[in-house]
Formats: C-alpha cells, structure tokens, sequence
DNA sequence: ATGAGCCCATAAGCTGGGTTTATGAGCAGG
DNA sequence: CCTGCTCATAAACCCAGCTTATGGGCTCAT
C-alpha cells in the first residue's frame, strides 16, 4: 500500500542488504568461490548462488564475475564488500557486548564500566579478547563513576572502568589512556566561523548543552575553567549524550563532549570542532580494582589489552 | 542439523537483530513508544511488539520498560541501542555508496575516486551532501589517479579524488586533506617490541608486504625513502589492501599502509603501528576536475564538504 | 577421448519469521 | 465514565531463504 515511495524514504533495511547477505560476500571474497563460502557458512551452494543474485538484483550493480573457475569480485564488488565490512565489524562489536551484558552472574570475569566505555571502547576490548583467549565469559554492567565502584567493593565485578578525576576511595587502579573534551557547535553557529580559537572565559561564560549532573564530563569541565570565572548554568540538561547531540546538531548551541563520542557527527560535518586556547580539556581513562594487588586471570589479559588506547 | 553449535560459531547473522529490528529499537529509543515507532517505520503496533520481544529473547536482555504510558529503554537498552546506532550507521554509509555505485549516466554529479578515498571518505561526504542538498542524484566509479584522470578529460566524470604526489596533467586541483602513512606490523613482530622508533635506513632495508604496482601508497613511500639507500624489494605484492592487512596480521611481515584503512585493525590490537623517525610519511588527498574554473553546482557543494577532512 | 572433480544455475517444494487484522486490557485525564 | 493513549495476544497469511535434485561448462588426469 506505501511502497512506492521515493527510494529514500523507505526504510533501510529495504534497500540494503541484511547481515547475512553481508557475510556472505566477505565469504566470497575470501574464498573466490561461492560454493566454498556456502560451505564455510553452513548453507548449500544454490542458497549461496540465489543470495549473491538477489544482492546484485537489490543494489542494482554486478558483484562477482562467475566463471566454471570459481568467482571473483568485480570493481564494484570490491568496493561494496568493503563498505559491507564495516558493517559486519560493527555488528561483530554489537554481538560482543550484547553477549557480556547477557552474561550470567557465574562469569570467568566481570566488568563494570561507564556508560562512555562501556559503548565506544569495551566491545572492541571484548572482540580482542576472544581472539586471544577464546571462551572466556565476561560479563558487563554499566553505571556512573559511583555504581561501579559500589560494584566493585561489593564483589560483584572484578574489573571497573571509569572516566573523570579522582578514584574511588577502596579502590587501586591505572591510567589506561586519555579522552579529550571537544568543544562542539552545529555548522551554523556563529563559533563555527570564527578565525581565532576560543578564549576559555569565552566558553565559562556561555551556557551550554549538558548531560544531567554526575556526568564526568562536567566535573573535568568545572575543574579546567574554575580559574576562568566558573562554568555558567547550562542552558539545558539533557538525559543522554545522544540526545545532547542531536541538540547540538538542531542548533540549539553549543556542547562539550568526549571526542569518542563524536566520530561519525564530525565526519559528517553535523558538527564542527571549536579549538579552545590554553585550557588542557583532557580527562584519564582509568581501570580500577578492589585495593590489593593487580587482578589475575581473565582481568589481568582484558587490562593489558586496554592499556596503550 | 548442526544448529547446536558452540554459541561462538553460528553464523553472526543468527546472533544478532537485523537491521530493521535495530532500526526499529532507535526508533522506540526516538519516540518513546512502540507505537509511534512502529508508524514511524510504516508498520503495524503489533508487528513492532513482537519484534522487540523477538530481539529481547535473542539477546536474553530486557531493553524496554512498557507502561501504559509509553516505552523506554531499560539500562541495558541504552547500551544496546548505542550499539545498534552505530551498525545502522555503518548500513548508511553501505546504502549512500551503493546508491552512488548504481547511479546511472544521467545524474548530476559523475563522481570519479580512488579506491581509498571511495571506500573510507566517499560515503561520508555523500550522506552529508544528501542531508544538505537532497535529491542530488550522484554516480561513482573507482579506480587508479590514471583512470579517474581519464574519465575526467573524456567528460564523463565531473569532479575526481586522488591520492598521492603529482596532478594529473589537464587538471586542476585542490587539496582537501592529508593522509598518514603508518608502518604496522603483527604484534608478535619484533618491531612491535622495539624501545625506540624505527630508523630510515631500517625501513628501507627490510622487504614489505605491499600491493601492486600503481599504488599511491608506493610512489610516497619510495620517494621518502630514496635518501635513505632507496626501497627493498617487496616481500610479496597482493592485489588488494585487505589482502594486505590480512597477511601482515598473519605475522608474514611489515607494511606501509593508509592510516584511512587501519581504524578497526589497530583498535583491536590486531595490528601494532611502528614509529618512524624522520621521515614524513604524508600523502596529499585532492580533488581534481578539468582544467578551468571551479566546477560549478553539485560538484562545487560536494567539494565543500569535502574540504576540511 | 573420457571420466572425475571442480565450478555455477535452475526448478520445485517446504518452512518459519515477520506481517496484518482483530481484539482486549491497563492507565490517564476531561 | 468515557475517550484516547499505551501495549499484548491470537489467528491467518505471505514470502524470503532454505534444501534437495538436477544439469551444463570447463579443466585436468588418466
């Protein structure tokens, strides 16, 4: 009844692809068969055969050159099965988390992270892990800077994660890397075409978009400009960082956000970085543990993989 | 028959939500409501419920909490769609170049690129283009400077993107941005466990896994190091760069790659990055197009975002 | 030559997941 | 207390993707 809308109004999943479809040209690739990336996959070759066309038929361009020799990609295909990479990378990414937070309470090791590493960092941790150590069951809860520390003196995690200041009292940790604080407006905003970079009693005395109280981000924030004349009251507070985003990105002004959060907005020029003069907006990326010594086993192997970030 | 597999070796496809069930979980994240979801996707109330069931026994993860009063994502949901965004954004990308890829003769931009370019930064700029001027229909093709210079004088592409040293001559130019080379090697590589950087000379003197001839990545490479004693014979010449990175992370040996194409690799500490001392390992990314002026319309707005990469 | 062993395509039939329609139940607010 | 929103359940349908069965093309070894 509403199909024949214009191409781009219908939903993607319709005009792209699924995950499967998406393996299964990578399988392709890597074999140079169809047959063989069937049998890799676990399914018939005339199952292979029928997906490959129905891609090809979707995206209205030829992927692979069949011949009685086997299957190569043509220029398009190669270009497609790179795109189509990334996309099974980061499904590979959501599939390790999804697992660690499913993960049950008997668990070799469990992690509890900040929200911000739990979801730019941790899977890609978790996906080097199971390389190197393959079965190891790690389960994930994710909290503020006090919930993990509370989880971590109630012994029920082994390994925390957190972002901001100070450490947790009870607690040992290490410095695992650094996170910049970026200042950020809509392509629109009167900063985005500034010549200078910003004074920093400039940024302390413009409201800005903020995450709710107790974020670590404002805490580094405040601590940087009190010698500035002190962080103006936000102009509004908002309850996740997505959602400050897509403030920032409507032009309701401008926001400080951890560059981890920010890629795929700045590749896209949704928003523009403002450089900011003389204020170091850097905040430690900790991994901490109950008081004692070095965590062993399955933490220790997932810390060392976390260390140079 | 052999769906009883270990958990770890069924097809990611079978593990994970498709995209229109991620889809639709950000759309619930949106509107805090299966039902306005679901309209919002053009489908039914009851077909949204039963997916997001679906995916929350998949999981094995409650994501929403439903009240008579709407739905919002649990904790765990938040986690969860973060990740989801992030291979939806990834499917994106996939549909704005595949879209390009079919684009036929008539649209109104022909756009000609190397592959880097085309595979990393293309996507981007085209979903930025259709956010900013939409309904521009753009069309791609990919290949070596020599082909896009090609298509270019022969008037069938508008504007081009290369990579490396020299402009083709006939056009004209702009230099959008920069692009690292980076020397990696397997963890397990010696390198990798070197105090101090790598010396030139060093460089220049041991084999590398490299692509095949005509490869920007060459032509910089050879010309930074030819006061160094000039670059060794390859170890062994493969025909794409994934090829490439896949035998350097078999531990066959060092490469010299684009940063652009070591994101996901080095992140996952699948490949180690080795300093270099003294040598500037930059390449120029530009934009080409036919002799005169600046091209005009669609062409000049892609530029534009293309810019400040 | 001729058969074995790859490659891929086509055809027919089954199955299951996702859909729709139809209905009901819980809570809010005029 | 009725209207309007929320979500859940049940039954029927449909099609995408699967399997099995078959055939044709090319190459290599016998």
């Amino acid at each position: 009844m509403s199909r024949n809308d214009s191409e781009d109004t219908a939903p993607l999943a319709h005009r792209v692809p699924d995950l499967g479809a998406m393996e299964l040209l990578l399988a392709v690739a890597r074999h140079g068969s169809l047959g063989r990336a069937a049998r890799d996959l676990g399914i018939t070759q005339p199952a292979a055969s029928s997906r490959v066309r129905s891609m090809e038929r979707l995206l209205g361009v030829a992927l692979v050159d069949r011949s009685p020799r086997g299957s190569r990609l043509t220029a398009e295909g190669v270009l497609v099965t790179d795109w189509a990479r990334r996309v099974v990378e980061a499904a590979e990414a959501f599939d390790a988390g999804a697992q660690a937070l499913r993960g049950r309470r008997d668990s070799r090791l469990r992690v509890a992270a900040s929200m911000t590493i739990a979801e730019y960092l941790l899977p890609g941790w978790l996906i080097a892990l199971r390389a190197e150590r393959p079965g190891t069951a790690v389960s994930l809860s994710a909290g503020n800077s006090a919930v993990v520390a509370e989880r971590l003196l109630a012994d029920e995690a082994d390994l925390g994660f957190v972002e901001g200041l100070g450490v947790p009292v009870g607690l040992d940790s290490a410095v695992i890397g650094h996170d910049r604080l970026v200042v950020v407006t809509a392509p629109t905003h009167p900063w985005a075409r500034r010549r200078g970079p910003l004074l920093p009693a400039e940024l302390a005395a413009t409201p800005l978009i903020s995450r709710e109280h107790g974020s670590g981000t404002r805490q580094v924030l405040d601590a940087a400009l009190a010698a500035h004349g002190g962080l103006a009251e936000p102009l509004i507070e908002l309850a996740s960082t997505t959602a400050v985003k897509a403030a920032v990105v409507s032009g309701a002004g401008p926001s400080v956000l951890s560059e981890l959060a920010l890629g795929e907005e700045l590749a896209a020029r949704r928003l523009v970085q403002i450089p900011v003069e003389g204020v170091r907006l850097r905040r430690d990326l900790r991994a901490v543990w109950r008081q004692g010594p070095l965590p062993a086993g399955p933490a220790r192997d997932l810390l060392s993989l976390a260390r140079p970030t």
